[in-house]
DNA sequence: CATACTCTCTACAGACACTGTAGGTTCAAG
DNA sequence: CTTGAACCTACAGTGTCTGTAGAGAGTATG
């Protein structure tokens, strides 16, 4: 992206065109996952339209629950046109496989909270049996793993 | 819990009794969780035996997904024996609709990332599907919310 | 050209729930 | 009395931002 480009997007730009905040696409160039940009005369950011796409790419992967060091990852491998994206359904992998594990954990989670809920006879605090169960984990049904 | 006491635990005692690390327990006590124990002439931490009942009843509040300020609010509402426990059955059924609404976004998450997978055919990163995804929430089939 | 207004700049603090480090002190056992 | 484990404080770091303060840049209108 050229200075001269009358196209370049100033961060509140780049910001509306790919749904990330002004204050995190600056986090984002702080942290070094993604480069900084040229600066206009007076020192403000000016992007191109491959920043779009780029914050975009950022932000459905942090929607997906990637976490910022392994999109940092995909994006080294995206640079690397020729490689076999198995090192990418690698990861893929791997964060769908951590996925289904806190699935399993909350889900035991609902079925111990559900439980004591129902358990309830909404006496007085003293007697009350979700209090029991929060200082005992002996009266839980399940596992349930911290979360 | 008098000085006298020779049943006294340490911190660290404290700590094997219920399951919470040491610095853990500290930081408890910093953050105003818990009340600051008496003290040896040397100046370390003396615990009686409620604290292990305290710090039991914190630890699985935890492990039970509840957060320290949550947790903060039951230990408050328990000091008050005859109060009905209609507040606590509110508090812990806000946590578990919480945790059920974390469930759901997952499932969708997870049915997106093995569509993903599925799909690819492992051919060059150039190509990759699962590359194309990333960039393009347009591509997706579900909704999946940010977990 | 002056003014107003929005956008942008940097730097730093705060959120959550801890964990780790550094450098020192206390205590119980041998 | 010495050794070694456990303890002490104070502070920095984790991850992913959000919020704040105070100042400068850019744009639209009068």
């Amino acid at each position: 992206m050229p200075l001269s480009d009358k196209n370049a997007l100033t961060i509140g730009g780049l910001a509306k065109a790919s749904g990330v905040k002004v204050t995190t696409i600056r986090y984002y160039e702080g942290i070094g996952l993604i480069e900084p940009p040229v600066r206009s005369p007076g020192g403000q950011r000016l992007y191109g339209g491959e920043a779009v796409e780029r914050m975009r790419f950022i932000r459905h992967s942090r929607d997906l629950g990637f976490s910022l060091d392994t999109i940092r990852e995909l994006i080294a491998l995206s640079g690397d046109k020729d490689r076999s994206c198995a090192e990418v359904d690698e990861i893929v992998k791997r964060h769908a496989g951590d996925v289904r594990l806190r699935i399993e954990r909350l889900k035991s989670l609902e079925k111990e909270l559900n439980r004591m809920i129902r358990e309830c006879s909404a006496n007085r605090v003293a007697e009350c049996h979700v209090m029991e169960v929060l200082a005992n984990h002996a009266l839980c049904e399940t596992e349930h793993l911290k979360a």
